[in-house]
DNA sequence: AATGCGGGGTC
DNA sequence: GACCCAGCATT
């Protein structure tokens, strides 16, 4: 033990921990059931800046309709936007089957394990490629997803909020606390934890093991510091609002420019010209004719 | 380092 | 209204 460890007691805190997984983590999530490294694919990329609680029906019927990198590397575009119909960022979609194809095509079907590989898939960022790596195969890495960061920022740095401390340190104390076996049990529970009980907004202290040792409540839980933020938009006033209108007025069907502005307010109609522009070099659009535009076949 | 990207839920 | 959510890609 060093004087400078960030974690005095890594071994005590992650044994608190594991025996309050064992009782309280949430076992039952599907995604939890399975080591395909497709289907947890499938489960990070819609879990990315979206709910758990959403995620779970669009997990089960993508799983369903496209259950391997074949399947899925064989879809139109059009089916994979329309499935992702009410998950938002639809992107994310399009990465995916990217992704798939990338498995089937650069990789002949076996999935790339090797670090720079994994990143280099579509929609695969350090959390995924940790999360992968951690859930599928047990490796002894740190996922640092929004919930760990909070948990690690707390009980190791004593800050409130993830959002207001370096990412250098906060991966490294992260780091620390990954046991040489057993990360992937470490991390859902580490994940768990911050999303049942270290949570962003009222936190159960009264309900966590690791409150004993946690270095935010030995300095009094000090709440965040007020965010200097620009002045808020009105999401309907936005381009996202926009572009989602228009993406999901397509998933029905093909429309002309005069009905894509008819369903657009008012405010945002000299901008529609812009927005499929935008659109459609994502990808997630496609004309099909003078002034008509469908998604992609 | 900042920004764009969806949409729904909570307080 | 402000904040949050199993982030990623681009600039």
């Amino acid at each position: 033990m060093t004087a400078t460890s960030a974690t005095p007691d890594a071994p005590a805190a992650r044994e608190a921990l594991a025996a309050w997984y064992a009782v309280n983590g949430r076992h039952d999530l599907p995604w939890r059931q399975i080591r395909d490294p497709y289907a947890v694919l499938v489960s990070e990329v819609m879990l990315q800046q979206t709910q758990v609680e959403r995620v779970l029906p669009y997990y089960r019927a993508w799983l369903e309709r496209w259950p391997t990198f074949d399947a899925l590397a064989a879809a139109a575009p059009a089916d994979v936007i329309t499935a992702w119909r009410g998950l938002g960022y639809n992107r994310r979609a399009l990465a995916l089957r990217a992704a798939a194809r990338a498995v089937v095509e650069r990789h002949g079907g076996s999935f790339p394990w090797e670090p720079q590989e994994l990143l280099a898939l579509p929609g695969v960022g350090p959390y995924t490629a940790a999360a992968l790596r951690a859930f599928v195969r047990d490796e002894p890495v740190a996922v640092l997803d929004t919930n760990i960061a909070r948990v690690v920022t707390r009980f190791v740095l004593g800050a409130p909020s993830h959002r207001e401390v370096p990412a250098a340190p906060l991966h490294a104390a992260a780091a620390a606390l990954v046991p040489p076996a057993g990360a992937r049990d470490h991390n859902l529970a580490l994940m768990d934890l911050g999303a049942l009980v270290c949570t962003a907004r009222n936190p159960d202290c009264g309900g966590c093991p690791l409150a004993p040792a946690c270095a935010w409540r030995a300095a009094g839980c000090p709440p965040p510091e007020a965010s200097a933020r620009r002045p808020a938009v009105r999401f309907e006033a936005t381009a996202r609002f926009a572009r989602g209108r228009l993406v999901d007025r397509l998933r029905s069907g093909p429309a002309d420019e005069a009905e894509l502005a008819a369903i657009l307010p008012e405010s945002h109609r000299p901008r529609l010209a812009e927005y499929l522009a935008a659109l459609e070099a994502e990808g997630l659009v496609a004309q099909i004719g003078a002034g008509a535009w469908a998604l992609p076949a």
